[in-house]
DNA sequence: CCAATATGCTTTAATGTTAAAGTATCTGCC
DNA sequence: GGCAGATACTTTAACATTAAAGCATATTGG
């Protein structure tokens, strides 16, 4: 959202930082998706698969929270990636309701190769910053990640 | 994507950042997307009509450039901003391909109320940081970005 | 124990987004 | 002038995402 608002010095500071923020992980985001595509995955394949192969395994209620997906997402998700065989749904013994997500051998080695190739992009696109700047902007990120969830009407 | 990623000391920080970027630019667009949902609206027709309102009449390559959309995509936005009346679509003079958006009086009463709504959720998700922490989130988001943005290939 | 409520997941319909192919117009080069 | 390629937009089909309603199972309070 391009602007031209001219108010109040602070409010000029934080649409400007809005905005560069959104440039920012807009590019960012535009990275995981051709990398996801290269690998023949859509960017929510590739998050499930990376959390799981990260985490262990989990339901599909942990890995929505995670991932920010709708609950009817998660759902959807889940059962493409099954379909091609890189994670299996097992019912969990404590709970009936809830369905534990476990990744498959293929499902590693297809998470494996694409995160591999996503790290390399995200090298080259954080190239540009020292390691204290990344840092930096990890904690100011994390600030305002926060703060704003906690803004946030009905959460 | 959250991740227990465990290898070298500038790809954690990497990694870190990048969830950190992505987790808070995602709780912003929930701040937009819930403003725009209360104004009856969507994202990308408050990004469309901001952009008229603070820019000017431009044309639609123009604003889908501006706004990160697809080609056909900025057809479908502009058709619904058209059919509620809060824009116009004009032949442009000079080029018969090219079609020229103009604000309405309602689109623009419509945005300025929204926008306002938006800038108030916006000056609370930024509350947690100083001026000069803005500012470096701002200067640290620019340039990863442009590197990112040189980085992709096919662009 | 039972009823009321909460939780985890699925289904559905509406909508948004994308990529690719198509149409009309413009520009540059011969 | 006229052809070849570029440009601005539209259309289409496939797919992703959302909200809302529905279903089965758990939990809580009487």
């Amino acid at each position: 959202m391009p602007t031209h608002f001219t108010g109040k010095s602070r409010d000029r500071s934080i649409l400007d930082a809005y905005i560069k923020l959104m440039r920012s992980s807009g590019e960012v985001h535009s990275m995981l998706y051709s990398v996801a595509r290269r690998h023949d995955l859509t960017p929510s394949q590739f998050g499930a698969l990376e959390c799981l192969y990260h985490l262990g395994p989990q339901n599909q209620k942990a890995v929505g929270e995670k991932l920010f997906f709708t609950e009817g997402n998660v759902t959807q998700v889940v059962r493409n990636l099954e379909k091609r065989k890189w994670i299996q749904r097992r019912r969990d013994p404590d709970d009936a309701r809830s369905i534990v997500l476990y990744i498959s051998a293929s499902g590693k080695k297809k998470i494996q190769t694409a995160f591999a190739d996503f790290l390399g992009e995200l090298q080259s696109g954080f190239s540009g910053l020292t390691d204290a700047e990344i840092q930096e902007l990890g904690r100011l990120c994390r600030t305002l990640g926060l703060h704003a969830r906690k803004t946030r009407p009905g959460i």
